[in-house]
DNA sequence: TCCATTTCGTTGAAAGTTCAACAAATACTA
DNA sequence: TAGTATTTGTTGAACTTTCAACGAAATGGA
């Protein structure tokens, strides 16, 4: 990524608007009608989403971090709150003792249940209602292959 | 939107994780580069960019907002910002009494030219050398379609 | 073993964003 | 045309995220 790269011309400017556009603003949708159903932003709700699927409903606070695409520390200041909502429970890893392992509680699956069907009618709304099943396989695989890039 | 909505299934959300992990990955991918290599992140080089584009170089605020695919209030915080260290100017509208008019100032072009090489680079590394142009073709195609929903 | 390095997570401060309230100007309508 | 509604932009407070610094624990060589 050293030599002079050219500029992008009008078709690769075009695209580009529109992969941007849908990036800077999904966010603030998701948030929207999270906030109204269930006081979350996408970023907790992708917190509690992703402790409900993991084994023992339980993560480390690192991987928990990557698999929500959010920095460690952006991660301990939700996990804070959410902690203080006594949405989810932290306790230190007895194998690791670098380790802390975030759990969710019971209280954490009851306002996940509040969000969720709301949040999929609007992602159906919003993503799967405009592309037919094989359009969305395409935007998949594309975003899969973007994303290896951008997660270095 | 009202009726109840099935969840998911597993290719679907394999496509969305894919999806929302770009959607939450590129802007602080981006804001890295920009803030080394300008003091910039990324809304704030989509305004100096925008506005370099635009006749006179120069638009109504509003119009600004929505271009750089931002709330009307974040976009005037930033201008309070981007105005502080002389990148831009704001002056009111002749024409029209509650518009503002914000334009681009030599220093801002100037930063802009800082920041534009390095920006161009890292988005060609991370999206157009990993694409090739029909797939971006797609990838755009496919990404507009989904803006429309969303910018409602 | 000992020491340097790396990993893990937290913290407080600084920076940025959202939200609701507001004022001013224009547009609408009866 | 008077009164109401809408559009436009700013503001301050509350909230969220980033950044840099830090401590504790584990890892890896010499």
């Amino acid at each position: 990524m050293s030599e002079t790269a050219p500029w992008l011309d009008d078709e690769e400017m075009t695209s580009w608007l529109s992969v941007i556009g849908v990036v800077m603003r999904l966010p603030s949708a998701l948030d929207g009608q999270l906030r109204r159903d269930a006081d979350l932003n996408y970023f907790e709700y992708g917190v509690l989403a992703a402790l409900e699927h993991a084994e023992e409903q339980t993560m480390r606070m690192s991987d928990l971090a990557f698999v929500c695409n959010g920095s460690l520390s952006r991660l301990s200041h939700v996990a804070r709150r959410l902690e203080g909502e006594r949405l989810i429970a932290r306790y230190a890893c007895p194998t690791d003792g670098r380790s802390t392992l975030a759990t969710l509680t019971d209280g954490g699956r009851e306002r996940l249940a509040t969000a969720a069907p709301g949040h999929v009618r609007l992602v159906r709304s919003l993503i799967f209602d405009e592309l037919d099943r094989d359009e969305m396989r395409q935007l998949g695989d594309l975003a899969k292959r973007l994303l290896t890039r951008i997660q270095t």
